[in-house]
This record gives structure tokens, sequence and C-alpha cells, in this order.
DNA sequence: GCAGTCCAAG
């Protein structure tokens, strides 16, 4: 053009800057930006917008905003394009401004349906619902609100501030409703957790006769997998399927959270193998997929394979992949990934953070817990990982310290919080305080839930007062098998092994299943009750219920026989055992050889137990008392001697609160030594 | 220029 002689005007500028803008070609642009400088046509109002978007588009914000500052006339694509460019840096303060600043300063130039449609996603991404209302106000005093998109971003940006009411309210009053509009509205809902709700929305989408699109079934499936309704995802599935659109990739992935969230696990994993190309959130996904399923290894596996496929794993990885490491009790592993985390720094993402606290917690280090819990943002679920973490300890009364603590930084307890306060009353056997408690959650409303009610039941019957765990039992709607669990363990405690027992067939005509907690309950009140056909029928009910015997069941089964005097009976069972036994195992035929004085078996058992457990001095004192009752004194200095030698400690006396949580911490599988040596512990010491 | 997938405590 210039060659040929002709020369480029103020009409022809803003086409060459769009060019260079749409083709990122910034130094082209700040050549022409030169040129159009040194003629002065940086004073009109087209090509300064087209400048803005060069700078804006090419990454460089501020000169972006110089330009704007510098233009002598602005129009309304002008600030929309700013407001839009302070959106995309995440400058949300910012955009307000200059939406405002348009609002009230610049009388001619009214924010339009662009201006609207961009600022109400900043808001939704701040969750500003100030701003959000500033805006709804604007758009109601210029009408604007008949406009289907302003609608939707209305609709948006409610659910997204947190109020699904506002949402419906203005979804109802829209004049006219697309597939866009029952998305934003699903959203809302599922935002704030109220899954019925985006369920019946998703109903009246279809009785409306309005096509659910991809967005509408990736929106729906994690709502599907909270509420647990495989087989309506299932069907779900199968539309995407007749559509075409399973090869969406949001669709794949949340069909893999949907399968996962309901427990079928394989269903996810054919979904994650047949797919062409997976992101992060797929990976990611499937972690979470292995860690709910407590497929716990094959997650911090998948961790190293995401990897040797090319992803790095962020802060949605390491969450999903913690709390695995904590089940696992994988101290060392949980320990590189936070190194990890600290490098690649997301030490201060509170999901994160609390993972991590939570690992440590669950993994026993309840001061590496803290340490993470002190340098980090703090929420409510930060405070109640620690709670429930001290609650667990011999230390419970600090979950009763950070429970104030949580109150005095004002943030309000909630549903795990009180669980965790009760169940550390529950370890002090603070009956006390835990009745304190108990009438806070009645003017709370918060007695009628079912995991508050479960951990009552643990508090009274811990604390001796079966009649009020009874009578709280007696309350409860729809009874887990927790509840059952608790009230079993809590008869059989107390020696009332009768009620235990028909607790036990009662639970299965109420419709509960039974879990391997509910076996050890069982089985226990059988030994204490010398029960040993009842015992051994049980013990092979367990298979018809498809209930592995773990090492606490079959400690209860030497314990079983052993009480009973069938020690020859309890060593062969050991002895047949396909797996390694355990601390419990040994210790129940260690405490049974201690009754009738079989100085052999005995032996044999704390030889086991001296290799697992070396540094507690308990079996020590306990074969060396049997030796001493066998008269046999050179075997009992022998032994005294080598526990002296190991460095073994005594423990410090031990009060009837401690005998009475070992008690209870071994029959509901605790890994604590066996009931005879808690008692024979006070004994010798 | 409006709607979408993965995340911690019981």
């Amino acid at each position: 053009m210039i060659r040929s002689g002709v020369m480029p005007d103020d009409h022809t500028y803003p086409f060459v800057l769009k060019g260079c803008s749409d083709f990122l070609q910034i130094h082209k642009g700040m050549e022409v930006h030169g040129v159009v400088f040194k003629f002065g046509f940086d004073r009109d109002v087209y090509v300064g917008n087209t400048l803005l978007m060069l700078y804006g588009n090419c990454g460089f914000f501020v000169d972006a905003i110089k330009v704007f500052d510098e233009m002598l006339e602005r129009d309304v694509v002008s600030w929309n394009t700013v407001i839009g460019l302070c959106s995309v840096q995440g400058f949300y303060e910012e955009s307000f401004r200059f939406f405002k600043e348009m609002v009230a300063v610049v009388p001619v130039i009214r924010p339009n349906l662009v201006t609207v449609v961009s600022v109400l996603p900043v808001c939704a991404d701040s969750e500003n619902m100030v701003m959000a209302r500033i805006v709804h106000g604007y758009v109601l005093k210029v009408g604007l609100l008949g406009h289907l998109k302003v609608g939707n971003a209305l609709v948006d940006v409610y659910g997204k501030c947190g109020s699904e009411k506002d949402s419906k309210k203005v979804f109802d009053e829209m004049e006219e409703i697309s597939e866009v509009s029952w998305n934003a509205i699903i959203t809302s809902f599922s935002f704030r957790g109220l899954y019925t709700d985006a369920l019946d929305a998703f109903r009246s989408m279809i009785d409306a006769g309005m096509k659910p699109n991809s967005v509408t079934v990736s929106s729906m499936l994690p709502v599907l997998g909270e509420l647990g309704l495989s087989k309506l995802g299932m069907e779900v599935h199968g539309f995407s399927l007749r559509t075409g659109i399973e090869s969406d990739i949001f669709i794949a992935n949340s069909l893999i959270d949907m399968y996962a969230k309901s427990g079928l696990s394989c269903a996810a994993s054919i979904i994650f193998n047949k797919m062409g190309d997976r992101n992060i959130v797929s990976w990611n996904a499937m972690v979470a997929n292995f860690a709910q399923n407590r497929h716990h290894f094959a997650a911090v596996e998948l961790v190293r394979q995401m990897q040797a496929h090319g992803e790095t794993p962020n802060n949605v990885t390491f969450t999903n992949v913690l709390p695995a490491c904590a089940r696992l009790g994988f101290l060392n592993v949980g320990k590189e990934i936070h190194a990890r985390i600290i490098r690649v720094g997301y030490a201060f993402d509170l999901f994160v953070s609390n993972a991590l606290t939570d690992m440590y917690s669950k993994c026993g280090h309840l001061s590496l817990a803290r340490n993470v819990f002190s340098i980090s943002v703090k929420d409510k679920v930060s405070y109640n990982i620690l709670i429930i973490g001290y609650s667990q300890t011999t230390n419970s009364s600090e979950s009763l310290n950070l429970f104030s603590e949580m109150r005095l930084s004002g943030m309000m307890p909630d549903i795990v919080s009180f669980i965790g306060i009760i169940s550390a009353c529950a370890n002090l056997a603070s009956i006390k305080q835990g009745k304190e408690i108990h009438g806070h959650l009645i003017r709370k409303l918060f007695h009628t839930h079912l995991f508050v009610a479960n951990s009552l039941l643990d508090l009274y019957t811990k604390c001796g007062r079966i009649d009020l765990a009874t009578k709280i039992f007696d309350r409860i709607q729809h009874k887990d098998v927790a509840s059952w669990n608790t009230m079993i363990l809590g008869y059989g405690m107390l020696g009332d092994l009768e009620t235990a027992i028909n607790l036990f067939e009662a639970m299965k005509e109420d419709g509960v299943e039974y879990d391997s907690v509910s076996f050890i309950a069982v089985l226990s009140a059988c030994s204490h009750g010398g029960l040993i056909e009842k015992g051994n029928k049980y013990f092979k009910k367990m298979k018809d219920h498809n209930i592995e015997p773990t090492h606490m069941h079959y400690a209860c089964m030497v314990d079983l026989l052993g009480r009973a005097g069938q020690l020859e009976e309890a060593a062969d069972l050991i002895r047949g055992l396909s797996i390694k036994p355990d601390a419990n195992i040994w210790g129940a035929l260690l405490g049974a050889c201690r009754i009738y004085g079989n100085v052999d078996l005995g032996h044999w058992a704390a030889e086991h137990l001296f290799e697992l457990k070396p540094d507690h001095c308990g079996y020590y004192i306990l074969l060396s008392n049997m030796y001493a009752e066998a008269e046999r004194w050179d075997e009992a200095k022998r032994v005294r001697e080598l526990m002296k030698s190991r460095g073994a400690k005594k423990n410090p006396g031990c009060s009837w609160v401690q005998i009475g949580d070992q008690v209870h911490a071994f029959l509901v599988g605790e890994k604590i030594e066996s009931l005879d040596n808690g008692f024979w512990l006070a004994e010798s010491d």
C-alpha cells in the first residue's frame, strides 16, 4: 500500500493492529503503534481500542492499561475491553473499579450487555456477592434483564456466591430459558451441595422438553455420584454413548468420578483405560478412585505412573494421594510428598496442608501434624483434623483445648468437631464434660445426627452408663452398623453377654448388614462368657457374610479357646494361620497361659511377643511372673534381666480409666495389648 | 460475551 504510494489513514490502522493482535505479533504491533503515534492517529477511538486489544492479547497488561489511560476518547468497547483484560489477569478489584467508574463517571457511555456479562463472571470467580448485587441492580435499572445471556450469567453468579435462592429467583423470572440456563441452575444447586435439588432441576429440564447437552451431563454425573445413584448414573452413561458425547474429556472424567464415588471402582478403571487422551483431571479422578475405594497402594502407584506418562502432579493430586498414604501408614512416602509439595509451592494450599496434617495425624505423629497446622492457613477442617487426631491418643484433652481455640478464633464448630470432642471425652472417661457437650448438642439440634448419636453411644458405654446409651440407641431412627456394634461392645464390656448376643441377632432382623467389627464384638462377648460353641458358630458364620477374618478376629478366637482352657486348640489355631500372627494373637494366648499356668506355651507366645514388641515391658513381667509361680526362679530372673538389657520401660501405674480404655480399645480393634495384660500390668506394677 | 470434570475432617 505504502509502496504503491497510497498513505494509510486512521481507517487502515485498526485492521493492521487487529491482525497483529490476532497473531500475537507484538513487535510488528509496536512498530505500527509507533507510526500511529507519529501521525497522531492514536487519538482515534478505534485505533485506541485495537491497541488495547493488541497489548492485552499479547500479555502486555501494563502497556494496555497505559494505552487506556492515555486515550482521549473512549467508547463502550474500550471500557468493555479493559474490564475483560482485568478479568483475564485475575485483577478482580480493577474490573469492578472500571465498572463502577463506567456507571458513575461516564454519563454518556452506559454499560451494555457485553459489559454485564463480562463483569458477572468476575463476581462469580471472586465470589463477590456485594458486587453481584450492584451489577444486578444496574441490570434492573437499565432493563437488561430481558436478555437471555444476562439472566444466565445472573443465575450462575448467585450460585457461585452461595445463594441458590437468588439463582432460583432470577431463573423463575426469566422470560426465555435455554439449556445454558438449566445448566446454570443445576450447578448452582450442586455448588451448594444441594444434590437432590440439582437432580430435581435436571428432571424438570427433561420434563420441559429440553435436551441435556455435554455440559449438563458433566455437571450431573458428580451429583449422581454424591447421591450414590449409580443406576441413574449408568443411564446417563448410556445416554452419553447414544448421543456420542462420551468422548468429551469432561464427560469421561466425570464418569470416572461418578463410578468411583458409587464404589464401582472397576467401572471407573474401564473408562480410564479406554480414554484416548487424558488430562491431569483424569489422572486425579483415578487416584481418587483408588484412594476412596481402599486401593491405597494402587493410588500411590498411580501417581508414579502418571509422571511416567508426562503428567505433573498438582495440588489436587496431592490431596488425593495423601489420604492413601495415611491409611497405609506410609509415613516416609508421606514425608517425601511433603518435601515435594514444599518444592513446588503447594504448601500454602488449604486442601493440601489439611491433607498433610491429616496424614501425619493418622500416621500417629501428632507433633508433625501440629507443625503443619501451625504454619498453615486454617479453616474449620484443619481444626477438626487435629481434634479428631488427638481424640484418639492418650492426649485426648488436647482435643478440648483445640475446640476452645477454634471457637475463640471465630470458627463455628460443626458436627465433625463435636464428634471429635465427644470421642475425646469418651477416651478421658470424662462423663461430666461429655454430658455438658450432649446438652449443647441438643440445643443445636445436632443430637439426632446419626454419627453424633453413635459417638454419644460410645461415650456412655465407655463411661459405664449403658442405661443412657440404651436410651439414645432406642431413639435412633435408622441405626447403622456402627450404632449396633457400639452397643454390642458396650454390653460385652459390662459382662451382659446375653444382651450383647441378642443385640447381634436383632441387628440382622433390623436389616443391618454385619461388618468386620460386628463379629469382633460378638466373638469377644462369647469369649468373656466362655461360650465356645456360640463363638465357633459365629466365627464360621463370617464366611457367609464374605468377611475375611482379621488378626483381631483370630485374637478373639484364641482368647475364646484359651479362657476356656483349650490351650492346645488355641495353639493349633495359631499354627494353622495363613497370616503372620500379631501381638494381639500372641497376647491372647499368653494371657490364657497365665490363667492356666501353662508355662511352655506361655514361653512360646512370649518369645514371639518379645520379637514383635521388644520395648513392651508387660510381656516380660507376665512371663517372669509365670515362671515365678511355677517356682522356676532362674528362668524368672533371666526374663527380668532380658527386659532390663533391652531397655523396656515399666509403664506408669494404670488407673481404672486406662484399663477401661485398653479393654475398649481391644474390643474395637485398636492395636493395644489384650485384655488380661492390662489387668496384669496394673497388678504387677 | 453465559453453563461443565478431579481436592481435606466423621
